[in-house]
RNA sequence: GCCCUCGUAGCUCAGUGGAUAGAGCAUCCCCCUCCUAAGGGGAGGGUCACACGUUCGAUUCGUGUCGAGGGCACCA
């Protein structure tokens, strides 16, 4: 891929050049200034702005407009910027780019195609990605959609960056929730039978149990009953895995790996693990049970880890599941969960200190969603499981489609709560702001296709006819693309990515209003579509990256 | 009580150690004989919960208060 250095890092180094050409004293520094390079909120200010002026004031001694006026004095000369900057304000240096510098950016998309924006931070190191990890008792609710789509733009983000990701998902098949799963399939059978049963008093009521029990009595006909437990609850979670990989393959969410607990159990590294524990000193016996001493790692309160009924806690598999990553090869994991979650935290770091087998103190790195309240009619929705009452992942897909879903959740910071208006999602989905960015690209498309000529010529178009504000707009937006990705996947946070794409689908709405692009002079004609197959390609790749279609026509 | 996240426009939410705090929806006013109006342009609407501190500068960082949600089991 070729190296495109974008304005801001180009602007950066020039001034750095320039700063310590004014000032040497600071080069030879232990910890040298670093020039910060920033994009003002007003366009009068310039396209970028440099602050350091004000903040070296003291240090130096001088006042700030003096500092900027010897920066601007050492200046090397340079075909990046239009004009000299100015200084304005109580000291910041205003900076505008040469149209040379803007249009820079049209070739290098043409050249990296569908990889532009890519970086290679990850450098092919290894990252696994866990989320959704859904107990297989009962269909993907809207929670686990979030989670979903969170996780799944978050594997996708580090990826453009280098990292060889893996998706993982954990099933917690064994435990007491997969036995009250079974026992609530037992007691439907046993209802349909006509035998007098009662039903689990924490057992699940949703219809879905119903319904297992059904097509468990059909395909077991000399087990009406649901007398094999062990049969009934093989039964239902397969029947349960089998309906949550449908929801996820309806939102295009595909996982290289499903990590079984009960696998844990039955290869012993459950066992492994406590006996390892155990032989490190980090435990002890009370009350019949057997304790882990988490407090000495940060925890609030000691875990239980074998209980005094001789069953493990859901604890002491998590630790040893996450042991299984690290001796995978993992230097870094990110799990993805739900905030409701976010109690297991310090206990699992906590955990994995305590295996003293060198995994690092942050480890795994966690990225929290907080809950979604779900409004129906007015009214909050409560979600349920064990009471039935549900809005499920299938049903949003199915009403508001998988791109408006998926972009919906992305869209949010995960860490802030949000309502979700069944009602506005459904009725206003045309108003959903998935549509405006996929318009934007389709609006292209529609015109590179009405003008005919081969997309071929474009990529070597003469674009010194771009010299519009609408045009300069679009030009910096999209050499913002690769420092957006670098930055959401950094920070794990998807949803910059359709912030992003938001505001270049308005300057590109912006500038079709303004001005019209199939125009009788060829030069300028060439030049402005191929500006906008440009954007299409950024269009392209960032709604990739999120996980939403890009149509040619809508 | 302790811990975590959040508190920004009527609503749903972005954003930032800097120079006039943004978008969508909602309200009001304009723009299709012209490349898809699923679009564009404009108006109104804010003590960025509150107080104190750090800073040349705080809505942004820190502490406290108040408010919302979540977590604090030998449940998962």
């Amino acid at each position: 891929m070729p190296s495109f250095i974008d304005n801001k890092s180009a602007v950066a180094a020039l001034f750095q050049k320039a700063l310590f050409l004014a000032y040497p004293a600071l080069k030879d520094e232990a910890a040298p200034f670093v020039i910060e390079v920033e994009k003002p909120k007003n366009q009068d200010h310039g396209h970028f702005a440099v602050n350091s002026a004000l903040q070296l004031a003291k240090k130096l001694g001088a006042k700030p407009r003096d500092i900027a006026l010897a920066i601007l004095a050492a200046l090397p000369a340079s075909d990046l910027l239009a004009g000299t900057p100015e200084i304005a304000g109580p000291g910041f240096i205003n900076i505008r780019l040469s149209a040379i510098a803007e249009t820079r950016v049209i070739s290098a998309v043409f050249a990296a195609a569908d990889n532009f924006g890519n970086g290679n931070e990850g450098s092919g190191r290894k990252v696994m990605v866990e989320f959704v990890s859904a107990n297989p008792t009962g269909p993907l609710h809207v929670g686990h959609g979030r989670g979903a789509a969170i996780g799944d733009t978050i594997a996708r983000l580090l990826k453009t960056q280098g990292w060889e990701v893996s998706r993982e998902f954990y099933y917690n098949d064994a435990g007491a929730q997969i036995i009250n799963l079974a026992l609530s399939v037992q007691a439907r059978l046993r209802e349909q039978a006509g035998v007098d049963a009662a039903f689990p008093e924490n057992g699940y009521r949703g219809d879905y149990i119903v319904e297992i029990a059904e097509r468990y009595a059909l395909k077991f006909a000399q087990d009406r009953n649901g007398d094999d437990l062990d049969a009934v609850q093989k039964f239902a979670v397969a029947a349960l895995r089998h309906e949550q990989d449908l929801d996820l393959k309806a939102f295009d969410v595909q996982f290289d790996v499903y990590y079984l607990e009960s696998s844990l159990y039955t290869d012993g590294l459950v066992e492994k693990t406590v006996a390892h524990l155990v032989r490190m000193g980090h435990t002890y016996e009370k009350d019949g049970a057997l304790w882990l001493k988490s407090t000495d790692y940060g925890d609030d309160k000691d875990r239980v880890m074998r209980k005094s009924d001789g069953t493990y806690t859901y604890f002491v598999p998590d630790i040893a599941y996450h042991v299984t990553k690290w001796e995978r090869g993992f230097t870094r994991a990110i799990t993805e969960l739900g905030a409701d979650h976010h109690g297991s935290l310090a206990r699992m770091h906590a955990g994995l200190q305590a295996m003293d087998m060198g995994v690092p103190k942050g480890y795994p790195d966690y990225v929290l969603h907080q809950m979604i309240t779900v409004m129906r009619g007015g009214v909050e929705v409560k979600i349920s499981k064990r009471a039935g009452s549900y809005v499920t992942l299938r049903d949003l897909i199915d009403e508001v489609g998988r791109d408006a879903t998926r972009y919906f959740f992305v869209m949010r910071k995960s860490d802030s709560q949000l309502t979700f208006d069944i009602d506005l999602a459904k009725s206003r989905s045309e108003d959903n702001p998935v549509y405006y960015v996929q318009y934007a690209h389709a609006r292209i498309c529609s015109v590179l296709s009405l003008w005919g000529g081969d997309i071929g010529t474009l990529k070597s178009a003469d674009l010194s006819a771009l010299t519009s504000k609408y045009e300069s707009d679009l030009l910096r937006a999209l050499a913002d693309f690769p420092e957006l990705l670098h930055d959401a996947a950094r920070e794990l946070s998807p949803h910059l990515v359709c912030i992003y794409l938001s505001e270049l689908a308005a300057k590109l709405h912006s500038y079709y209003n303004a001005e019209k692009f199939l125009v009788d002079d060829e030069n300028l004609r060439l030049a402005r579509l191929s500006l906008i197959l440009a954007t299409r390609q950024v269009l392209k790749n960032g709604l990739a990256v999120v996980g939403v279609s890009a149509p040619e026509k809508m």
